[in-house]
DNA sequence: CGGACAAGCTGA
DNA sequence: CAGCTTGTCCGG
């Protein structure tokens, strides 16, 4: 007699991450891995995936129902990598590439077109890694570049975009020039591995079979990070499925940070690039009156005149988050809190109220009314919008989170940089207070500031356009930053910035993981050892190494206390 | 994670 | 001592 099958299943019990047997009974024979199935464990109906199909060496309960396609058995190696190189649990990372509904059955795909003659004339791209592209490049060209140069190869194009809004107006816009486009919802199609699939995050976890080759937009960008953990970034993700397979891989980036260069085989610079970067003009505010206002007497000259332009959104004003709850505001009058020489808003520093820039501090109370009731709020937001509604006398509409996406916008917009993907073109950006990226305790700040700068060139227009500009409001104006975005000279300030990195052995020359939750102490005490080093700060503990898969071995071989555990590798 | 079961606590 | 809470164990 024939040895009875099993299926090995991982179930989606995240916490459990190991696999458990089952048998395949006779009706559930057609199984195969990387299906969708329902098992009983414990007395438990779980749902979980097939991982490997064996001979079954005992008796075993049977298999409960066969669901449905899952993830295509060519990711297993991706899923385990993830798994480790995140910390994650195996589920996490099935359920990423696994469609939302049951899917039983599967369309066959397009051959791939061939684009009209004069879309290729465009050219296909040639060297594959980073490509430094200025912010007013419409990336279209590349993306078409990418498909032409992948055109002979077996598997689909992967293409990222930032957000899923983007990846709609893209996926449009391909379809119209003759490419077959799936989106990140239409899960079947990706299953069937389509001949693009344009997407955001998410779609680094897109299940085809095999992938051609992947161009990622923007590709340091925040929104490719997984905010809960594991923390998960799209374009490692994107670059571990290429490099296993083969196939090529283009990154863009308007200020590559030292990770995505240390990891390409090779650096593009666009030609002509300074002329795609905005027309930014410098607002030297050490020489100004602190208290005229939220807007310099230039960047108000500005406004108005972008005031008489046929934009819909005339001005946008950005402020920087600082992060929730930074700042106070007194409970009994509502005034901000400010430092008395700068009238910046003032943070907290050891129960204080203090001042970054003048490095003073006093006691939580009121200066307006003397109330020592303080509250913590969100950011400067709403004090800047009063500010400019009364500066430039014009209505002003407050973008923030809770703001309706359909709300009608006002011809100023006031907000955080989330801003950048709510508004699409605007006269004049406006940033409020630079020297919130520029002092910002965080070693990409700076890289971010340009970032935001290159989001602003994006609303409106390059140098070469001459259109508009982008305002930046700064008492650092010797800051090499802003000597970057004048010149247009980034190459020094890029090369400073990998010398940092492995000066201070920061990403790609060195790992960090954040562990935090009710077992963070336990946990990091048992971590450390002579490659793994760690330290308190708070409630959570940072642990760092000179190499991610030292890290992550380490994490691996460490036990896990009982309790909450978070733990973020980055 | 969450069900099962054991041990501990409470009140009549 | 029933009935409920809390803790620990373990899953095919």
């Amino acid at each position: 007699m024939a040895a009875a099958r099993a299926v090995r299943v991982v179930t989606e019990v995240a916490a459990l991450d190991r696999l458990y047997d089952w048998q395949v009974t006779e009706k559930f024979a057609h199984v195969e891995v990387g299906d969708r199935v329902r098992v009983d464990l414990h007395g438990r109906s779980v749902r979980g995936w097939v991982w490997d199909i064996v001979d079954a060496d005992r008796d075993l309960k049977p298999l409960t129902k066969w669901l449905g396609r899952g993830v295509p058995h060519q990711m297993k190696p991706l899923i385990e990598w993830a798994a480790q190189r995140w910390y994650g649990p195996t589920a996490r990372f099935l359920l990423a590439a696994s469609p939302e509904r049951i899917v039983t059955t599967l369309p066959s795909p397009p051959a791939k077109s061939v684009l009209d003659e004069s879309i290729r004339a465009t050219g296909a791209l040639r060297t594959p890694g980073v490509i430094r592209l200025a912010p007013s490049t419409d990336p279209l060209a590349l993306v078409l570049g990418a498909y032409m140069a992948t055109l002979e190869r077996e598997g689909s194009l992967l293409v990222l975009v930032p957000t899923e809004a983007w990846a709609r107006r893209l996926a449009g816009r391909l379809a119209q020039r003759g490419c077959s486009v799936a989106l990140s919802h239409e899960w079947e199609k990706m299953r069937a591995t389509w001949p693009v699939i344009v997407g955001s995050r998410g779609t680094a976890f897109a299940p085809c079979e095999k992938i051609a080759g992947a161009i990622i937009i923007d590709a340091d960008d925040e929104s490719y990070r997984s905010e809960a953990a594991p923390t998960w970034f799209a374009t490692d993700v994107i670059r571990f499925r290429c490099e296993a397979e083969g196939s090529p891989w283009w990154a863009t980036s308007p200020v590559p940070s030292p990770s995505l260069t240390f990891n390409a085989p090779h650096v593009t610079i666009e030609p002509n690039e300074f002329e795609q970067w905005p027309d930014v003009h410098v607002v030297d505010r050490r020489s100004s009156d602190p208290r005229e206002g939220a807007l310099s007497s230039d960047a108000i000259d500005l406004c108005h005149r972008a005031l008489d332009t046929k934009e819909d959104v005339a001005v946008v004003v950005v402020l920087q988050r600082l992060g929730a709850g930074r700042l106070f505001a007194c409970t009994r009058c509502g005034e901000l809190a400010r430092c008395e020489i700068c009238a910046q808003a003032e943070i907290e520093i050891d129960g204080q109220l203090a001042c970054v820039q003048h490095a003073n501090s006093r006691e939580m109370f009121c200066r307006s009314c003397g109330a020592t009731k303080l509250r913590r709020v969100r950011s400067g937001i709403s004090t800047l919008a009063r500010d400019v509604q009364l500066q430039l006398g014009h209505d002003v509409t407050e973008l923030n989170s809770r703001t309706a996406p359909d709300a009608a916008l006002s011809r100023i917009v006031v907000g955080t940089e989330a801003v950048f993907n709510r508004v699409r073109r605007a006269a004049v950006v406006v940033f409020a207070d630079f020297d919130q990226y520029l002092l910002a305790p965080r070693e990409r700040a700076r890289r971010d500031a340009l970032g935001a700068v290159a989001k602003a060139g994006r609303l409106c227009g390059s140098r070469e356009e001459g259109r508009a500009r982008v305002v930046v409001q700064t008492r650092r104006s010797h800051d090499d930053v802003i000597g970057a975005l004048t010149t247009g000279n980034l190459d020094d300030l890029l090369a400073n910035d990998a010398e940092t990195a492995q000066s201070l052995a920061l990403a790609p020359y060195g790992a960090f993981a954040e562990i935090s939750g009710d077992g963070a102490e336990e946990f990091a005490r048992a971590l450390a050892n002579g490659d793994v080093r760690v330290n308190q700060s708070g409630d959570t503990w940072n642990a760092r190494a000179s190499n991610v898969s030292l890290l992550c071995e380490r994490l691996a071989l460490t036990p896990r206390p009982s309790g909450r555990l978070r733990v973020a590798v980055t």
